[in-house]
DNA sequence: AGCACGCCGACT
DNA sequence: GTCGGCGTGCTC
């Protein structure tokens, strides 16, 4: 490991010499107080902030990290300190010093920051960062053989001792198993040589797991605006300060070669460079890219690593050993010792917010660490959201723009499809004209697909005798079925239920209805219109895993499916050579509700589908089903000018402050009765703050009144982009007492309204 | 977050 | 008479 361990003292030099004086230690530990715990430092051990230590808490033991005894968040920022000092005498000691490399400054600053940003107890942040079983002790470093010289005078000598000793002969230090296969002989003769003393123990270094990605692996060959955003990147890198930049350019503009150049730049001067991807499910295709141009795979980050990778992958950013990390936002709070980029691909993408624990967005707090230690950061996208754009605008954002698709693949042409003018028939939901289409398409042995961001059969059952609807009874939500499966499950909480055989509420048979279509209900269609088409289908349900997806997406570039019919998941930045029709069958879909960025996530969500179309030398054609053909979205997506649609979006935000032009925080109350949900609302709405450039919306039952058992409420509060919300929100909590089962949930900068 | 302490139902 | 349900309260 790279990185030492400070060495033991017996005495600390600077410490008052009186033994009975106890030297105290803030400890954060990643759990959800409201900070450090005090312990006192044994006199021999010496502590330091950013250590990893072992201390005891009630009957047990925790790890937690030695922490700074005070903060420096700026005022805005700066918690209410809950200072209760615990005596001395109640101090308890601190059990160990782990063998593990610390915390540096910038990390701990990064997570006293998020912490008080998000409103959350810092021990849950720092729980982010050290998400790893630190029980394991490191493994053990493996142990080489060198010559002893001058043998020793006692030796016996054998045939199989002989053969070892020639093998040995050159000085080189090799392992126990090494030295066995060359000399064939058994690993026993090489431990009676040890013992005899006629070879010698040598610690080999740690083996690295991690090849070194190489900036020279094989560079691209960048033209005209690829050439020059690239330049600019790695000009940025080489400043080694803060800086953001927005990367902006269609599906296929090589996005992605082009960052990775800036990742080059960081290697070459020797820092570690980290990617944020939205979903780690994306990332065969990407591995394969970064591989081509590195010649390695990097390090990977996601909830699901295995324990012996995620404890490599930890320690090899702690020490230096891992240069390249891709991941999931997690990834975010690695202890990187020597950071010198943040990549966020799909920077618009609301999976980077993090809905549940800690609640923050990956995207703006990877801004936010680059700020703290100082350098660059990149955000990437195809469509920026209106937060980037508007910080890009401002110019506090570079913003580099590609304008054409690379390798003469055009853009695909988008068809408006008017649902009333062209119905399916009854039961159906795909147009006539879309099937021809597709008919065609197929025809000339090309591929299609159909997008429904919609898993199940049908979202709602419905009784045509009573009109009673199967409901979730733990949620405001309609029960989805999912008819291959033969149940009908809740979409927000794991409830699931078989399929009713009669209505539940009337009793009568036969009479529950399947309304409105899913993915599956869709392939069953397509299996009607195109008997003979191979159909593949991708949504979570039908894809176990990474590994799952990575075949469907590979069997799709072989040409082994001729209709592709998917959810959410196809939208990601797959690779489809023989792509060249995309059916949206619900492009109005998501418009519904009264979402603050509706229109915003439709267009993007919209766009990066088109995007899978005609990439490849065959143009490729999108058709949306609509039933608003005259909805801004859809005509933004027929014209293809998204500056202009988020610029109309913009307009609209700008006069009632909202995002990106003013702050926003949600509370989400929630009890388990309606009655304790809305006196806690109420308790709210009459201490909430006000003044100029100060709104507080609500309270109002949350869309989604009831979720998992919880009766909800939200409010809303809305300030001018120049007042902080913290400070308003720790007064506010402060004033409000808040009875057992009644719990408040403070969302900064929400995404979802839900 | 854990884990113990602490008061009310169905079992040896 | 006990084992055990999880409500509430504490951990430097």
């Amino acid at each position: 490991m790279a990185v030492a361990p400070p060495p033991p003292h017996a005495h600390d030099p600077d410490m008052p010499s009186p033994a009975a004086q106890a030297r105290r230690v803030p400890v954060l530990l990643p759990m959800p107080f409201a900070g450090a715990f005090d312990y006192k430092a044994p006199a021999d051990m010496r502590l330091r902030a950013g250590d990893i230590v072992s201390v005891p808490l009630g009957n047990r033991r925790q790890t937690g990290v030695v922490w700074d005894s005070q903060s420096a968040l700026p005022p805005d920022l700066a918690q209410p300190a809950p200072n209760k000092t615990v005596a001395d005498n109640r101090l308890r000691a601190v059990a160990e010093r782990l063998d593990l490399p610390p915390l540096n400054a910038e990390l701990r600053h990064f997570v006293d920051w998020v912490a008080a940003y998000t409103l959350s107890p810092p021990g849950m942040v720092l729980a982010m960062t050290l998400r790893l079983h630190m029980k394991g002790s490191a493994p053990a470093p493996a142990t080489g053989w060198m010559v002893q010289s001058p043998a020793p005078t006692t030796l016996r000598m054998t045939p199989a001792r002989q053969s070892v000793l020639a093998l040995m002969a050159d000085g080189t230090t090799r392992t126990t198993t090494d030295i066995a296969s060359a000399a064939g002989v058994s690993a026993g003769v090489v431990k009676g040589l040890a013992d005899a003393g006629a070879l010698r123990p040598v610690l080999l270094e740690p083996a690295r797991p991690f090849a070194q990605p190489d900036p020279l692996h094989h560079p691209p060959t960048l033209e005209g605006a690829q050439e020059d955003a690239a330049a600019a990147l790695r000009q940025s890198v080489r400043e080694k300060k803060f800086s953001v930049t927005l990367l902006e350019g269609v599906t296929g503009s090589g996005k992605t070669e082009i960052y990775l150049e800036a990742i080059a730049a960081c290697l070459e001067q020797g820092q570690q460079a980290l990617v944020l991807l939205p979903e780690i499910a994306l990332s065969a295709q990407w591995m394969e890219r970064f591989t081509r141009r590195f010649g390695v795979r990097p390090a990977v980050w996601h909830s699901e690593i295995g324990q012996k990778a995620r404890r490599q992958t930890w320690l090899g950013a702690a020490d230096g050993s891992v240069t390249v990390v891709v991941g999931a936002r997690s990834a975010l709070f690695l202890p990187f010792c020597n950071p010198g980029l943040i990549i966020v691909d799909e920077e618009h993408e609301s999976l980077f917010k993090q809905e549940e624990g800690v609640i923050y967005n990956a995207r703006d707090m990877a801004v936010v660490r680059g700020r703290l230690a100082g350098f660059p950061v990149v955000v990437v996208s195809a469509t920026p959201s209106l937060e980037t754009l508007a910080n890009a605008q401002a110019g506090r954002y570079q913003r580099l723009v590609l304008p054409t698709r690379h390798g003469g693949a055009s853009l695909p042409q988008t068809h408006l499809l008017d649902m009333r003018d062209a119905p399916p028939e009854r039961g159906m939901f795909l147009s006539p004209k879309l099937v021809k289409d597709i008919a065609a398409t197929l025809g000339r042995e090309e591929q299609a697909m159909l997008f429904l961001n919609r898993r199940g059969y049908a979202p709602l059952t419905l009784c045509r005798t009573c009109g009673h609807r199967m409901e979730c009874p733990h949620c405001t939500a309609w029960l989805v079925e999912h008819r291959n499966r033969q149940v009908l499950s809740c979409h927000y909480c794991d409830h699931t239920e078989p399929m009713p055989p009669v209505c539940p509420s009337c009793k009568t048979e036969h009479s529950l209805t399947a309304i409105g279509p899913g993915i599956e209900r869709i392939t069953e269609e397509a299996r009607q219109l195109f008997p003979d088409a191979r159909i593949l289908v991708m949504s979570s349900d039908t894809l176990g895993g990474p590994a799952a997806t990575a075949e469907a997406v590979a069997k799709i570039a072989r040409r082994e499916v001729d209709l592709i019919i998917g959810t959410q998941i196809v939208a990601k930045g797959w690779h489809f050579p023989h792509l060249t029709l995309v059916g949206i069958v619900d492009a109005d879909l998501g418009l519904g509700g009264a979402d603050l960025r509706a229109g915003e996530r439709t267009i993007q969500l919209l766009h990066q589908v088109a995007g899978r179309a005609g990439r490849a030398s065959a143009p490729g054609r999108v058709v949306l089903q609509s039933y608003t053909p005259e909805h801004p979205v859809m005509q933004a997506l027929l014209s293809g000018d998204f500056d202009q649609f988020m610029e109309q979006e913009a307009e609209q935000r700008r006069p009632g402050f909202w995002p990106p032009y003013g702050r926003l925080a949600a509370l989400i109350i929630s009890a388990d009765t309606p009655q304790a949900a809305d006196e806690a609302a109420a308790r709210f709405g009459r201490t909430a703050p006000y003044g100029e450039g100060i709104q507080v919306l609500g309270p109002a039952p949350a869309p989604l009144a009831l979720l998992r058992g919880r009766h909800r409420r939200r409010l809303l509060l809305r300030t001018w982009r120049n007042i902080a919300v913290q400070p308003i929100l720790h007064r506010w909590l402060g004033l409000v007492q808040l009875d057992r089962h009644m719990r408040v949930e403070v969302d900064i900068d929400p995404v979802s309204f839900l």
